[in-house]
DNA sequence: TCGCGCATGTAATCCGTTACATGATTCC
DNA sequence: GGAATCATGTAACGGATTACATGCGCGA
């Protein structure tokens, strides 16, 4: 359901086409949430047969004909409905976890290796994340408040990276 | 693959039927993947086929008949590769986060309420993590040695609920 | 000429969730 | 009498991943 839930939030944002779509999700959402071309492609066809949202197909003279596909005033009221609907916090599902977990038959030299490779991971996401917040942070009053939002999610996304990295340094120097 | 994994793991500790299993996987690997008995039975069943557990039925005067599964050597084999293959790092993925970033309809009130349910729970679920913490602290140092490794995931978890309550007390007293 | 960006899709498979189903025993 | 525990499953559906597929234009 939250996929759909983003699509509408994105369309809702600003008109477009998948493929427009899809470059938005992956530097904004797409940092929390994941999908593919395929199920975005699939997602939009979902809400257009459900009369969510509307499409005109757009044709280009150098590029590929487009679909633009814009949030209706019933794709609004769903948009609305999802929103109200409480939503139900979820478990970790890193699979380091079970990895780990399960761990006591790999040697301590390959847990410590897998450790330290996720660490150097979550602190390039840390840096990306670090420096998108800053960024941010530098516009304009009226611009940080349209991004509000967005920006919020991003500091959790922070605290979770430095969680991350606090606890693969901890643990790999205990291993 | 985590499940398999997970279910692999948890057969190489010690043998049981799926309802065991279930039982041991709610209040250990549980906290941070999830499943339901129907998936569970489904990937015992997958793992007889694939002939990486045995299985044998026992008959129960009281109780109904089980069947209790061991790990055999192929697969310790399977855990042993599977544990060997590299583990990425996954997203997030938490509603709240889409509800969140796509919030801008919601009214402040609402986003605040839902907030604020969040924290609550996390607060509990870290409540519970330290509570399992200090117990495994108090068992004497042979047994704390066989919970080692499942002892460092709570310690992740545990870092995790800090981050979410205090992003949610962060950003409650600013919506 | 090779690869990248634009733009869209089908198909197969797997994983996860929800609903439905049974039936004995034990405890309150 | 009713609920919880033990113990196992089938079926339907939906969401996610992976592979396969097409075709033009542009720059190095």
């Amino acid at each position: 359901m939250s996929l759909k839930l983003a699509v509408l939030g994105l369309l809702d944002v600003e008109p477009g086409s998948g493929y427009a779509l899809l470059q938005r999700f992956r530097t904004s959402l797409g940092f929390f949430w994941q999908t593919t071309h395929q199920q975005l492609y699939k997602e939009l066809h979902g809400l257009h047969e459900e009369g969510l949202v509307d499409c005109e197909t757009v044709s280009q003279e150098t590029r590929p004909d487009k679909k633009v596909y814009s949030l209706n005033a019933r794709g609004a009221a769903e948009l609305d409905a999802l929103l109200t609907k409480a939503a139900t916090p979820t478990k970790i599902r890193d699979p380091l976890l079970v990895k780990i977990f399960c761990g006591r038959r790999l040697g301590s030299d390959a847990l410590r290796a897998e450790v330290e490779s996720h660490r150097r991971k979550h602190e390039q996401t840390l840096a990306l994340y670090r420096m998108l917040h800053e960024q941010i942070g530098k516009r304009p009053a009226a611009v940080r408040q349209r991004y509000h939002h967005p920006e919020l999610t991003l500091r959790l996304g922070i605290r979770f990276e430095e969680a991350w990295l606090a606890w693969c340094e901890e643990i790999g120097a205990e291993l």
